[in-house]
Parts: C-alpha cells; structure tokens; sequence
DNA sequence: CGTACCACG
DNA sequence: CGTGATACG
C-alpha cells in the first residue's frame, strides 16, 4: 500500500499560518509532495520543515520567494534527484523527485503562463523539454522494474470536464489548445502516463483542485483540475482510490489549491 | 481660539483602518495637520478624503506611496500653497501651506535620514533649503501683521530631553549635532519661532511623540520628541495649552506617531 | 485576491 | 515591525 498527496500550498509559510500543519497532523499518506513552497528551508520554523514523523526533501527556486516544490515521506528516501536535466529550469523550484522502494515520487510546478507574454513561452520552453524526460523517465523505471508517479500543479486543464467555464478560456493559457494537446501525448502512447484521478472518476466534472482567490471561485466551486498524479502502467493498475479534498468552507482553506490523495494498492 | 493638531498617520490608509476617523470625529481642533498620508486623493475612499465637517487639501508625494501632507481645516482656507520653492522638494509631498484669517498653517514632514547613505544627504539639502524660507515666511507674516505655525514631523530631537536613550542615539540621524544645531538655529534668534510644547513643559522629558514599532518601544516609552508645533512670537504668546496625546495602548494605536494639540487664545 | 519581495521608516 | 509598491499567480 501507498498513499501519495500532493498539493500547492501556495506560500508554506502563509499555509503554515492557516492550518496546513493541522491538516497535515490529520495526512494519513506516506508521502506529500509540495508545490509553490516559497521559501528556503532556513525561512521555515522547525516544526514546519520538518514535521514530527516526516522526512522532508526542498527544491527551492534560486529566486527567493518564487516556486520550490518539497517531498514529505514517512521513511527516508533512497535517493533524491533536485530537477530533470533542462539546464533552464535546474534551480526554479519545479521538479523533485524522491525514490522509494520500488516507486520514484516526483513533485512537479510547471510554470503557470499568461499568453502573449515571456511567462508562456517559458512554460511552453518547459514542457518541450520535460516530455522528454517522462518517456525516459518511464523506460527507465520500467528497465528497472520501478514504477514512477508525477505529482502536482501540471497548470493545464486537459478536457471540457477539467474546468468550470471551458469556453471562456479556451484562449487562456492552462486551456490552450496546445497546452491540452502536450497533455494529450503525455497521457498518451508517448508518454503512457494515467491521470489516476481520472481513470477513478472517468465521467464526472472535475474534481477540481484550484480555485482562483478572486472573485466567489471557491463558493460558486468555478474551479479548474490542474494538479495530477500521472502513474506508470504498473502503478496505475495499483490504484484504488482517488479523490481532492475540498476545503469544507472558505473559512478552512489554507490553499487556493486543494489536495489530490490517492491510494495504490 | 485656534485649536491646531498634528500628527504623522504612517499611510492614511492604513490608521483608517485602524481607529483614524474615530480619534477624528472626537478630535476639537480647528486645524488638523497630517503627514505621511502615503496616498493620493483618487486612492482614499471619500469618507476618509473629506471627512464630514471638514476641508481637506492634499500635497502627495510625486513617487506613489511615499510621504503625502495634508490639512484638514473646518472653514474653507483663503488660499492653499504646496512646497516652500525648494526645486527639488516641490513634489516630494513635504510641504503644504494654507491660510486661514490671521494666521498660515503648514504642515510639514521633513525627510528622515541614516547617516551614510543618501537619505542623509536629502535630508540637510532640505534643512538647508528650509531654513532660509523659514526666516523669510516669519519675516513676511510679521509685514502682513499675520501669524506662521509649521506643524509637522521634524524628524529630529532637540535637546537630551527629547528622547529616551539620547546616549545611545548620538551618532544616529535625527539626534545628530549639526541637526540639532539647525533646529536651534529655527528656534533662536534666526528663525525666531517657538517650539510650543516645550515652551509650555520646560521641564519634563518629552513628551514623545513617536515611538519604533520595533522591540517594545511603545510599552516601554522608549519614545522620541520629533513631532513640534513652531510658532511666530505673536501667535506663540496666544499658546494656552499643549499637549501630545499618547495612545491609551499599543492596541488603540493607529500610527507610530502621537498627535500634537495646541490652543492658542 | 493573496503571497511573496523590496524600499522606507 | 509596519506601510505600501511591485511581481507573480
């Protein structure tokens, strides 16, 4: 059995404020992968870089303030590996992965975009380059009779179904017809990843996982499903359950973003 | 009767959030002098703009969100003057002058330093420049048989009086020798004004009208006497009463500053 | 709208 | 330590 979450805690230390520690006393999984830390180890509190009971791993961006993923796991990792060999993105906070017995965990911030700006070419400049590494990712871990799971805030909603208002954004980056498509071949023969979620929930809308702070998003739950766990083959057969925690109110959200846990078997 | 008050808001904004407008509508005063309003007009909402009661003429700084002076006066000013022709301090919201029958009020927020560094060197540029203006606004009063208060932050301590630890801040800006120096040069026989508060307290130390946020300042009166009211000779004659209020607790404070109130017959 | 940074005080 | 600017999201 393994459970994995993962979630953007959107400034751990902000989070921390609100009641991420609290949800976290109450985390029953065996791994947490953070995104958008936002913060260098040194700027946590004890308590919150290393929780009681917790391994903590830190990919923090070389820009203070900016990015940085984390791994919490209940056992210490075999290995940890900080980026996926794009010289670009080597220090921005975005890939960390960890290996566990059988299984390598990886924490993912894709860069969010806005089109018509350098932000979505460099989003665009990241997934070029992070396909890739999946396939390899992939054929490696399966050389090696190991599964691999990709957790995180992906930034693109990949069908209709990903999104409250799809047709108003279908010229917004996280909805772009070529964001949609490079998901498309990730999930596809290419890559051969599950969006566990999904194959758990193939016929719903949503479940979302980010809200927008503007505006009523959370109430009127106009979301958008852009943070996956996308599992090998071997690993996706594994799964049994899938779901996003929905911050009960808006009075208890500690995130823009909710937690994605799934268990395999 | 003329009841004038001033007092540093750290960010009008802000103090409105935080008790301003309450410590307002209770305030007597005739005139109320502000400084570091830290806003434009068009960013304050229209309760705190032009207060029920009151005419308010503003003088922001040119860079957003610094400095900004302000008078609020019950009757409608006879004629409203901002900067003092000091080129470079014409739009650095220091300085606002109105006329009122008999008397001109000003409120000033003089730039605070740090030895070494170029606010330092601002900082005796404006002295420099101040000073000649200040003879020639006393000197133009007395022509016109009319009155000058210049109200504001000062940002420097008198005397050892005029500060807790005046050992300790000897070398620091706004208790430095030359600027000490020029303020006695304001009070003496070149400038020729009064500082009101003192001349009605001689013998105390303070009172304080500004304390750090830093430490525990507050708590502790760890305070400096930075705020003045400084009279032409008629109108410090009028003087009755003057008095700082210093806020009941740190938890009703609204600024790190205090208000200065004078009566003058 | 919220979390960070920074300059200023 | 607090205010307000800015960048990012």
């Amino acid at each position: 059995m393994l459970t994995v979450t993962s979630v953007n805690v959107n400034g751990l230390r902000a989070a921390a404020k609100k009641g991420y520690l609290e949800w976290l006393s109450g985390c029953a999984a065996d791994v947490v992968c953070l995104q958008e830390v936002r913060a260098e180890e040194a700027q946590l509190t004890e308590e919150v870089r290393r929780p009681a009971g917790w391994h903590a791993r830190y990919a923090p961006a070389a820009a203070r303030g900016r990015a940085g993923v984390a791994v919490l796991t209940r056992r210490e990792p075999d290995a940890v590996r900080v980026g996926f060999g794009a010289p670009e993105f080597e220090d921005a906070g975005r890939y960390l992965e960890v290996d566990l017995p059988g299984t390598t965990v990886a924490s993912l911030y894709l860069p969010s975009g806005e089109v018509g700006t350098p932000r979505q070419d460099e989003k665009e400049r990241f997934m070029e380059a992070f396909l890739p590494y999946l396939v390899k990712l992939r054929a490696a871990a399966a050389g090696g009779g190991r599964e691999a799971l990709i957790c995180g805030d992906w930034n693109i909603a990949h069908r209709e179904a990903d999104l409250k208002n799809w047709r108003a954004n279908r010229g917004n980056s996280g909805f772009l017809p070529e964001e949609r498509a490079w998901l498309s071949r990730v999930l596809g023969e290419e890559g051969g990843y599950t969006d566990v979620v999904r194959a758990l929930h193939p016929d719903q809308d949503g479940p979302y996982t980010w809200w927008s702070y503007r505006g009523r998003a959370f109430d009127n739950d106009t979301g958008w499903r852009i943070d996956y766990q996308m599992a090998t083959p071997g690993l996706a057969e594994r799964c049994l359950k899938a779901e996003v925690e929905r911050a009960a109110s808006h009075a208890e959200r500690w995130s823009d973003h909710a937690p994605v846990t799934v268990v395999f078997d």
